[in-house]
This record gives C-alpha cells, structure tokens and sequence, in this order.
DNA sequence: TATACAGTCTATACCAAGGATAAAGTCAAG
DNA sequence: CTTGACTTTATCCTTGGTATAGACTGTATA
C-alpha cells in the first residue's frame, strides 16, 4: 500500500469511514484528494490528510454541523480554535445537564410504577409518611373542579407554556399534580387554580417550595371524574379520626399513560392531605 | 376557543409545535386530528389529544425515531412502557458517559493550550515534576523513526483502529505520543514502535499502565523532523549532569492542528525523560 | 492480448424530521 | 359581500449520510 497515493477504497478503510462519505466530503469542500486524476477522476489521498479526518471527526462528536467545520477550518486559526473548544466545552455541559434531568425524570416514573404496583388500589384510604420534597406552583385562569378532563388539559397546556417561557427544563412535565390550598379544603370549597410540579433540590432557588415531611391521609384512583367525591372522603376520614389538617392538599399524577385509550390521558392519581392525628 | 374542536393552528400554538408537525403526525399515523371535515379537510383536534402529544415529546427526548414512538403507542402495553423506559435509561446514561469524555478531552486540549503557553518553547531544555498519569500503550508493526510522518499517521491510523476494535472511547485518540523504552534509549538505539494514549483513572483496570510521579527533563517543539536530534540533546543533557533515566521516554503531543496547514498535521510536542538528580 | 473481476466514477434516489413556500380553497367578522 | 386570516395539498429544501445503477478503470491471470 502506498501511503502516500491511497485509493478511496485505502483512505476509506484506514480511517473507518465510507467512501460515499470521502466522497461527500469531497464535494462539499471539507477534504479534496490530494490529487485527482483529470483523465479518470479517480480520487488519491496521502496518509496525512487523515489528520484533517481525524480534526473533522472530533468536531462532529462536539456537535457541529460539516458546514461549520469547514468554515472553522478555513479560517485557519488558532485562537478561534481555543473559543470553539471553550464553547463546545458549554454546549457538552449543557447537554450532559439536560441528559441528567431526563434521566432523573425517567427513574422517577419508573419509581413510581413501583410505588404503584406496591399501593393500596381501587379508593381504599391509607395513611403515609412521606419526606419533605420540593415543588414548583403555577397559578392558572381557570377553575379545576369546574371543568371535566378538558379543563385539566387545559391548565397542563398553560403550565407547559410557562415552563417553556421560564426556559425551565420540560422533563419536569412529566410528575404533576394540582393543589387545593388548606383553606378552601377545610372550608369545603372546592376550588383549584393552581397545578404544581415535583423539582430537583438543586432548583429550589428558583421559586419552588418545600412540602415538609408530614403524614399524609392518601387514596389512589384511575377514576379522573371521581376526585371530588374522593376529597370528600378523605375529609371525612379526616374528620372521623379528629385530625388536624396541617396543609394543601395535593394531586398527584404517579402513571400516566396517555398510551391505552387512544388520545385520551389515562392515568393513576394519588391524593394527599397532610394531617396530624390527635394525641389520645 | 373551543377547547373540543381546535384548529391546528390552536392546537400547534396551545403545544407549541408547528402546524407542518402536526401534518406530518397526521400523515405518518402518529396522530390524527379526532375529526376530519371531509369535504374541506380541516383537521379538528380535540385538547386532550395534547396527552399524546405530550407522550410524544418524551419519547423523542429519549431519542426514539417517530416510527418506533408509533409502534410502541399502537402496542397499548403498560408493561412495554415499563421495559422501554428502563431501555431508555441505559441509553441515556451511556449518552452521559461518552459526552463526559468529550468533555474531559476538551478540557484536556484547552489545558495542554494554557500549559503550552507558559512553557519554554523552540528547543529549550527544562525541568518539570509531572505527577502520575495513566496510559495505554499500543505496539505498532512499524519503527516510527524509520520513517517520515507517514509513518506516524500510519501508526496512527493503526492505534484508531484498534480504540475502535476494542471499542474504547474515540475522545482519547486526542491526547496522543510515542514512546521509547528506557533500554532503547540508552543503548542509543532510535526504536519505537509504541503509540501511546492517556487515559482517565477509572479506566485503569483496562490493561492501562500507570507511569509514576517524577522529574522530567523537557523540550517542546514544533518541528516533526527533528525529534531525532531533540533526543540525543536531552541525553546529552542526561549525562552532562549525571542524571539517572528511571523511566521511558516520551513524546507527547500537546496541541494538534491540522488546521494551519492545508491538510498537514501541525502539532507542538512535548518530549519527556524521567531522571533522578545525582546528590551532591 | 483478452478477459475477468475488483475498484471507482457520476448520477440519482432515499432516509428522518421537519421547514419553507406557493397556489388554491375556507372561515368568520364587519 | 368583501377582506383578511387561516388551512389545504404539493413540492422542494435541509443534514449527513446510505444505496443503487450503469459506466468506466486498473490489475492480475490465462
């Protein structure tokens, strides 16, 4: 094999690439043959020019598009070269950081597939204590309870919205729930304006809340048009056990599946109210 | 708005996705617009389509192709859900992984950059105490200094190859050099036929070496042709002041453009011999 | 020298996942 | 009834290649 006069097929085969690709690269100006020939239009390459491949390689990993290699490479400078890396170096961070949110995302629903599978189903009432976690509130136009499944859609549609508009990170979209705030649930008001999300608790700067830890009077459904019957039995509980209602409570989506019904969002519910129970 | 029969224009803007995306959806099966009036076709979507849509968008974060989200959502099985999400977990973590080391072999250039701006540059010896590092070596079919830099791509391409045989990450082929083992170097004897390539510690159960903390006697260059002579200064250096060499010599490249040069490789390397001062 | 066969050439089409545009048809409000 | 906003289909464009066909070239062998 001479190196310094490698057919395609050569060039192709040392550098674990195609020839279609040496070819297209070709073309589009990213890496021309040493030399052609003008008789035949065979391409011939010398060993060296793996050097650019090797630079074109790297640079794909970084996430440019061929055009803008070949214009870095044209510029031929190496300044430029030191500010690409440092931004490539901000891209592949901000990648790894958005991979990790949809990671965690994905662990927490499969957490609470589990969680489910392990849960009293069907509307039995059962009582939990479940650890401080963080939330993030978002307060929309419309009232939940006076809505069917629409009015639902609609606030998650708003709420998506905002996240977008607050360039939070959407994996958060898929672990959320609704809030009745203390005092409209005491007082038998059945009112919700406001859906919340869970977030990591390295967001709790911005804006989110701590839900403290607390035992909580829960009840898990599939049945979307039975929450507020379902309030009211939790309340009832409440108020049979003599608990006190120590903060909102909250609805929240562990599975949904918008897979088993066409179109429509199915999905398991888990209520909560935080309560204290009376000292006997 | 009528939150049952949206427009698409409604729908795209309440899901923040395009109108052509939604046809595209239509066409493919991914989604169909609940009713079709047939004599105008307009699509009409109901908003708790949204559900799927959103399903949708998750999938395609997980990096799954339209096709295979259609396939899935046609499958109706929550048990799939499970499976696929925790398929997609691995994914996505083996994403993780490889962006990781593309960060850390960015960061590994732009350190050799700051590095090489301080050094001594054009041919002066000087001393440095470098701490343990990790490489593995790959032994080549050719004598690296037999040849010109031919040679050296080829050992090269050789090395790349074997990474990919071996299916080790592509990012170390960036932090490269040559080696001449400490019996070849002080026989006299120009012989190398090793590439070598550092490697992260947690890839040292990987047949990789670990080369001790030492003082080296150093010289940087750019010039390829002349490392012959830039070894035989730094013995010269070696005996002139009654060094001991406790190690193998090598040759590592710190920056690497092919950018300067048309198709050339252009790189500054760095030459290292491990010694022990005699005591006076 | 003829022939076989591997290698290469160009041209074209194809893929995903849309984006852009044009020309024509539709809806709703004034 | 008109106007302007909206929607329809159809077609082409993108990126980074892969696949194929039909023609041509290079080299080894008979």
């Amino acid at each position: 094999m001479d190196l310094q006069k490698l057919t395609i097929g050569q060039m192709a085969e040392l550098n674990h690439i195609s020839e279609q690709t040496l070819r297209l690269y070709d073309r589009v100006g990213l890496l021309k043959p040493q030399y052609t020939d003008e008789r035949t239009g065979y391409r011939y390459y010398h060993i060296s020019q793996s050097a650019r491949l090797d630079m074109i390689q790297n640079m794909k990993v970084y996430g440019m598009t061929l055009r803008r290699i070949r214009e870095f490479l044209e510029e031929n400078d190496a300044d430029a070269l030191q500010k690409l890396l440092l931004e490539q170096a901000g891209q592949v961070e901000e990648r790894i950081e958005q991979l990790s949110r949809s990671r965690a995302a994905i662990m927490r629903t499969l957490d609470n597939f589990k969680r489910y599978e392990a849960m009293p189903k069907n509307g039995e009432i059962f009582i939990e204590f479940i650890p401080e976690r963080h939330i993030y509130r978002y307060t929309c136009d419309v009232n939940y309870f006076d809505q069917d499944e629409t009015g639902y859609e609609y606030m998650l549609r708003q709420l998506k919205q905002h996240l977008l508009r607050c360039n939070m990170p959407l994996s958060y979209f898929s672990n959320v729930g609704t809030v009745i705030r203390k005092e409209h649930l005491l007082s038998g008001n059945m009112f919700s304006n406001e859906v919340f999300l869970f977030v990591d608790e390295k967001d709790k700067a911005r804006d989110a809340e701590l839900v403290p830890a607390a035992t909580y009077v829960c009840l898990c459904s599939a049945e979307f048009s039975r929450e507020r019957e379902n309030v009211l039995r939790l309340m009832d509980y409440v108020r049979e056990h003599g608990c006190q209602v120590v903060g909102d409570y909250l609805c929240e989506v562990i599975v949904d599946f918008p897979v088993l019904d066409f179109d429509k969002r199915q999905m398991i519910y888990k209520t909560q109210i935080p309560v204290c129970f009376p000292k006997k």
